[in-house]
RNA sequence: GGCCCCAUCGUCUAACGGUCAGGACACCACUCUUUCAAGGUGGUAAUACGGGUUCGAUUCCCGUUGGGGUCACCA
């Protein structure tokens, strides 16, 4: 390895389930990686016990492994290493850049108070106790927290994606590094993993930018150097707001179940906040990997468009040999309860509905559909195209059911329905599509199928008769 | 509210001071198919506002407005 080979790193909490917008912040530091032939490192940020499961930490897992992100170290559970920070926090205090501090919750609660709320910091009393004091208060049993001294002085940055960025330690907190039990806050967790697992590029959410100026503080006094970082555009939902439960699907496990490819995902994910110019946008992993880089990241946070998804995985989707989706559309209808009888009777179906579908789930349904007349749904469009039609609509599913009742099982193939039908267009003087459209939707509820005469064909003889006459009579 | 970040079609974005401001999704129209999609062709649609700098600003600077992030013994 030479020496200046980047180390990067992806630090989830496992609190919740793997969010998009942390898939995609670990999908830029997995392109990084593999662009610059660095090490991908995945750290699981499990220091509140309180919040942090081993269900969530898989899931998290399961997710970078479905969108197809390896990582070559770890996971490192971040709560294996407390006693390290403990160390880091213990050396500052030993070298007076931080002190104790023995204030309550509820004393902190009261200064909050009294200095009216919203601009309230830490005002430092702690610090000017004597070490007289300190030693009295210690020997009396008195718990405290370790708080970081900030440095007051400018604190500043060259963001591989911002730019200069710039705080002041004036407006920054004395935060607390060290709680009373002795386990780490994040910021000081943070740093000390980095430090110690060489960590030399930091890229993460635009969240963390003001976690950024207090962490540089601690690397400086801790004697480390910095990394770079860079900080990514957080993901919104179609109102503008950042993206939460409120706006449906967010986390990739949701996409996964709805038949989301992970190619198409990762492709779209990069694409929400990253361009490689030149108007390229469906691109192999080899080409995302040859074209990324930090600098072309958007500085302006991107709206989660779900139809461009859907797009994007429709032109994945078209490209995959039906053999290859035999498998997960025969998972999807096993879920659905839909009985296929062998999924080596599924290629022809699939064919049928293949080029229409967007997603896998979609794909299934309209299998689910062919297969089994229960699963007909008369949808919004059919509807309307029905009550549009009037009588109509019923008289040309009884001069399609008169047609094609006398076709017998062995000619049941598309090429003679399309004759028989065309030939009864022509003797009625109907337009072709006025006769086939009811049919369409009468057989699958959709005004969208592939053509009809195979549409016929493969729900085979017997259920398209019943599925005509069934609408026929019902009149829906 | 303090601090910080950001600002090109409805959405994702391109344009290292000079372009008729380009592409993609979505939408509309046309076209192919004696039927649905897909495909093909075309169209509607943007530089938030105000000042500078410059021969010339989407691009550089300042301000306004708007949006976002963050202010715990959470991460």
């Amino acid at each position: 390895m030479t020496p200046t080979a980047p180390r990067v790193r992806f630090a989830p909490s496992p609190t919740g389930y793997l969010h998009v917008g942390g898939a995609r912040t670990a999908l830029y530091n997995w392109l990084f990686a593999r662009k610059t032939g660095g090490t991908f490192v995945l750290r699981i940020e499990d220091t509140d016990a309180e919040r942090s499961s081993e269900a969530n930490t898989q899931v998290i897992l399961d997710g970078l492994g479905w969108l197809g992100l390896s990582w070559d170290e770890g996971p490192i559970f971040q709560g294996a290493e407390v006693a390290r920070h403990r160390g880091d926090a213990e050396r500052l205090l030993a070298e007076g850049k931080a002190y104790r501090c023995f204030c309550t919750r509820e004393e902190l609660e009261a200064h909050r108070k009294a200095a009216g709320g919203d601009t309230y910091k830490y005002d430092g009393r702690c610090d000017r106790l004597t070490g007289a004091e300190v030693a009295a208060r210690i020997a009396h049993g008195t718990s405290s927290v370790i708080r970081f001294r900030m440095p007051q002085e400018e604190i500043a940055w060259d963001d591989a994606v911002h730019g200069r960025i710039s705080f002041h330690g004036r407006d920054l907190d004395d935060m607390v590094i060290l709680r009373s039990d002795g386990t780490p806050i994040y910021n000081l967790a943070v740093v000390s993993d980095d430090i110690a697992m060489r960590i030399t590029h930091v890229i993460r959410g635009d969240d963390h930018i003001s976690n950024t100026p207090k962490q540089i503080a601690l690397y400086q006094a801790l004697g480390a150097r910095l990394p770079v970082f860079g900080h990514v555009p957080m993901i919104l939902g179609a109102d503008g707001k950042k993206l939460s439960k409120r706006h449906g699907a967010t986390a990739v496990g949701d996409y996964q179940d709805q038949g989301i490819l992970p190619a198409a995902m990762r492709n779209f994910l990069a694409l929400l906040g990253w361009s490689p110019g030149e108007d390229r946008e469906v691109m192999t992993e080899a080409e995302m990997i040859s074209l990324f880089s930090l600098e072309a990241i958007q500085k302006k946070p991107a709206v989660f468009d779900t139809v461009k998804l859907e797009w994007m995985n429709g032109q994945y989707l078209s490209s995959i040999p039906t053999a290859d989706l035999v498998a997960p559309v025969a998972r999807e209808l096993e879920r659905m309860q839909v009985h296929v009888g062998g999924s080596h009777l599924l290629p022809p179906y699939i064919d049928a509905v293949k080029s229409r579908a967007r997603t896998i789930l979609e794909m299934a349904e309209r299998v689910a559909v062919r297969l089994d007349s229960r699963h007909v749904k008369l949808d919004d469009k059919g509807r309307k195209l029905r009550l549009k039609m009037g009588d109509a609509f019923v008289g040309s599913l009884k001069t399609a059911l008169e047609t094609l009742s006398p076709l017998g099982e062995s000619e049941w193939s598309a090429e003679p329905i399309l004759e028989r039908l065309k030939a009864r267009a022509d003797a009625d003087g109907m337009k072709l599509g006025d006769l086939l459209q009811p049919i369409r939707v009468a057989v699958t509820g959709s005004t969208v199928s592939e053509p009809v005469n195979e549409l016929l064909e493969v729900v085979g003889r017997s259920s398209s008769l019943a599925r005509l006459t069934r609408a026929a009579e019902r009149s829906w």
